[in-house]
DNA sequence: ATTGGCACCTGACTGC
DNA sequence: TGCAGTCAGGTGCCAA
């Protein structure tokens, strides 16, 4: 379910098994993943101390002491899994299959962390020290940062003649929004994800920055919240319950005071989105 | 240059 | 119970 805040959340329930510890050992269990897996992985990985865990965007960078970094996303379906050192104090869900144990960590205790994912959608690449990787090189501001202002989304939209709801999933624009947050914070800006994003009033998109920092602020205060409880259940990282106001309430009542619209699901450029009808124009 | 559509892959769910 | 069809939180690539 990765996107900005759920990718925030496992940044940091990995950190305290990582951050100053020696990946002693690692696996790479299979070739690929959605691209090659660099073939020199286990060797820069094993003997590598870890500085610290920063995440840029969906992407985890895991820096290593004169060696680079580890470069995680977890595409659709990827998570980290942390298992400790005695066998079965754990338990996992069934539904993550250990076939999907595509790349595996053991750190200086002992602790195996797992990166599983069934649709392999995700990556686990290197970067050498001191270089950009490619798929860093052209992602937007970062939302929660003080580089995305309300100035920075008003030029960016500005003659774009694609759907607001496109416009915010283009990670040029501003860099870790998927399609939950979208359909979310286009709700609580009372923005219909259909309209032109070059029209919107710039009162409206500078709403709508605010609007996007909460529901990710939000977002992180609670997966921070139910990480504790939910890693003690089954080492698992980054799968959270969230409440969402529009997405995947089709059917649902409008949850705006004194609004008595239905929230409608409709596609755009394939992806689901959902909105109310009535107070989002 | 933008923009829309498709592809990548597996699993869960629905309806017949 | 089985099976076909649909859908899923991302993103690079291709063609219009």
């Amino acid at each position: 379910m990765p996107e900005l805040p759920e990718v925030e959340t496992v940044r940091r329930g990995l950190a305290p098994h990582l951050e100053g510890h020696v990946i002693t050992r690692a696996e790479a269990r299979r070739p690929d993943l959605r691209w090659p897996l660099p073939p020199d992985l286990v060797q820069v990985v094993t003997g590598a101390r870890v500085t610290g865990l920063r995440r840029r965007s969906k992407y985890i960078l895991v820096d290593l002491e004169d060696r680079g970094s580890i470069l995680l996303h977890l595409g659709m379906s990827g998570r980290m899994l942390i298992e400790g050192a005695v066998q079965g104090e754990f338990h996992r869900d069934p539904a993550i299959l250990p076939r999907h144990d595509h790349v595996v960590f053991w750190n200086d205790e002992g602790t195996q962390i797992t990166f599983n994912d069934a649709r392999r959608f995700g990556m686990v690449d290197l970067v050498a020290p001191g270089a950009e990787h490619p798929m860093l090189a052209h992602l937007g501001p970062e939302p929660l940062s003080d580089d995305f202002t309300p100035d920075v989304l008003i030029r960016a939209f500005s003659g774009k003649k694609t759907p607001v709801k496109a416009a915010l999933l283009d990670q040029r624009i501003v860099a870790g929004l998927g399609n939950i947050y979208v359909s979310e914070a286009l709700y609580r800006a009372g923005i219909d994800p259909r309209r032109l994003a070059g029209r919107i009033s710039a009162a409206r998109i500078s709403a709508l920055v605010g609007h996007i920092k909460d529901v990710l602020s939000e977002a992180i205060a609670a997966g921070g919240s139910s990480l504790r409880d939910h890693r003690q259940a089954t080492g698992e990282l980054g799968y959270f319950q969230h409440s969402f106001r529009a997405y995947g309430r089709e059917g649902a009542p409008c949850a705006t005071a004194g609004c008595s619209g239905v929230i409608r699901r409709i596609v755009q450029s394939g992806r689901s989105s959902f909105y109310c009808p009535t107070c989002q124009k």
